[in-house]
DNA sequence: ATCTTTGCAAACTTTTTGCACCAAT
DNA sequence: ATTGGTGCAAAAAGTTTGCAAAGAT
């Protein structure tokens, strides 16, 4: 994955060392694709290094997100869920059935643009999710007014 | 104030019994205005009566909230904030210095109707902040970037 | 050899819960 | 008299930290 090796360089290039344990967790990370909270990615790099600590998960994030690649977002409820930098979307989680789904940030877009113009603010949209209810919820939630 | 008459109603009207440490809580959060940690309402309720608990101020909270008289949002960083229900406005937060400010939620229509639009989702954008770098912090770092 | 990172255990922060007593209806 | 609410202390849940040992450069 050339995702893997820019990280590396860049993880290099500010003095950092790329050890076992941070291997482990980048490749969690990227296997995962989006949305896992640090026990989901402790899980998957204990299935192969077992010794490998949640505080090392938590650090390796940090140290992730210092460089910029990696996020976390606030889905709700205490846990943060980290994925890889990706501009291009947005999650939004239903507050009833907590799944999660990812929409294009170009949704966004005017909203940012807004806050820019109005309030000199520079949103970090991708640092919150949207919640709200989903489809399947609503339709629970109709058909539930009907009896 | 007329809010905390109705809110009482509400109340009973659910079962629920309009105690001296509620009284507290609610007139706290209506002298409040918005914002406040759980913390921040113990100390307000506290100044005049000391035996209030922190579980109670949860315990309230979260009845006031069943009853869609109360919101919390979360503003980053494990702490919730409280504040009367007001579809009016929306929460934007300084990640750098943590200001708080208020915007109109009519900013926030066209988005609301797009996720509606096109993936059926209700969402209830005020449950979180929107987050991001407010004008004073970015001139800073406008500045910074000079010398 | 140096200096970062790790594993571990323990601390911390925020919120929730069990329980016996208290108080609002 | 009911039954919902309170205070307290203790547990939970999620994350962070201090430290000595291990590992990357």
């Amino acid at each position: 994955m050339e995702r893997m090796e820019a990280v590396i360089q860049n993880i290099r290039a500010s003095g950092g060392r790329m050890t076992h344990a941070r291997k482990a967790v980048l490749s969690a990370l990227v296997a995962a694709k989006s949305h896992v909270t640090a026990e989901d990615l402790l899980k998957m790099v204990q299935a192969e290094s077992p010794e490998i600590h949640l505080s090392t998960v938590y650090r390796t994030l940090d140290a992730l997100e210092n460089l910029g690649v990696v996020d976390h977002v606030h889905l709700g409820h205490g846990r943060a869920v980290y994925h890889l930098t990706d501009n291009a979307h947005q999650h939004i989680v239903c507050e009833k059935c907590s799944t999660v789904e990812e929409v294009p940030a170009t949704l966004f877009a005017q909203l940012e643009k807004d806050l820019m113009d109005r309030y000199e603010f520079k949103v970090r949209m991708n640092h919150f999710a949207v919640i709200g209810t989903c489809r399947n919820c609503l339709q629970k939630r109709n058909n539930a007014k009907l009896n």
